[in-house]
DNA sequence: CTCCGCACTGAACACACTGTCCACAACGCC
DNA sequence: GGCGTTGTGGACAGTGTGTTCAGTGCGGAG
């Protein structure tokens, strides 16, 4: 996995797929102005590289009936981190674990139904032998969703120069 | 937005959808084994409720040039929330922004090129004003990268009796 | 009991896109 | 100057798309 850095046309491309993700290689092609196979060969050689992970689905917690966001920091007790890695995997409410520096020694993502729900989620995952500890911070607002478009801009260079090229669609 | 749950049949075609995103209508309604109009309508009512936010390609920030994650909880002072709010906007590194609750009045999470280049990051990010405090914790692992199926296969009720059914491809 | 709306089915249509291959030109590198 | 890489523009057959339609089975309302 060698270290080189996506370039304008990357980031234009990466771009437009985030906007319209539907849009097939062959109008991708017309939009930037390259021949098909360039396009082609471009997003190969992102998903080769690991630039573009996935195409999945962006699911909405929210929208299926689980609106409360949290994150959790937990203190784990020492040679507990495996343990409780799987046992944090085993709970669907759980969307993301990070181990981190500092006295807090994972930080984990929690999605529930309703507050009072929230309380079971957290029962269920500081409910193990291996977490000593654990303190809860609940989202009330998401003023930046996650996003990454921005930093791909940064990365492939569209923010230095010239302007990102979306013509009118009529 | 009626609060209606997502069904089995749904959380199949999410869980499709989720493996293999460039599967596409036909192929799915022949796996899931309904009709293609099907699988037509029901994408159509997932995205329609919010569901399905997107299909955007999922950049890994690692990929291109920003292997270092971390999350800062930052202190507000009185009244520059939104102020701060449009300051981070404003910062390609920080990928997302939460208000939550306690103390740190807000949580977001960085990237960065290395770790000597998350002080640059830290240092634009908290050089602002409104804001009083800040504690970072840098990511080491990730033992859970954000994932929403095992949720997705909660609510419609896939964990309950029959097994998802994937048949062998050939 | 009967009627209605709703969701799903299976089929059809014209159209557009996909994956793949080719020959050729432009570029940077040795 | 020769070579490998990358992009171009064209071609091909195969396949999926959006859409529409009539018909069917189900549950609820009257």
């Amino acid at each position: 996995m060698r270290e080189w850095s996506i370039d304008r046309l990357d980031g234009r491309l990466l771009e437009l797929l985030d906007r319209e993700p539907r849009i097939g290689v062959l109008e991708a092609s017309r939009r930037l102005g390259v021949a098909r196979g360039t396009v082609q060969a471009r997003l190969d050689r992102l998903r080769a590289a690991g630039v573009i992970r996935g195409l999945g689905p962006d699911v909405d917690p929210a929208a299926i009936g689980y609106p409360v966001t949290a994150f959790a920091t937990l203190e784990i007790r020492q040679g507990q981190g495996l343990r409780v890695r799987d046992h944090l995997r085993a709970v669907p409410e759980v969307l993301e674990l990070h181990t981190i520096t500092g006295e807090g020694d994972m930080l984990c993502r929690l999605v529930a139904r309703s507050t009072a729900d929230l309380q079971r989620v957290i029962d269920r995952v500081v409910g193990f032998e291996g977490i000593l500890r654990s303190s809860t911070a609940i989202v009330m607002e998401n003023p930046v969703p996650l996003r990454v478009m921005p930093l791909v801009r940064r990365a492939s260079g569209l923010d230095e120069g010239d302007p990102g090229d979306f013509g009118e669609p009529g």
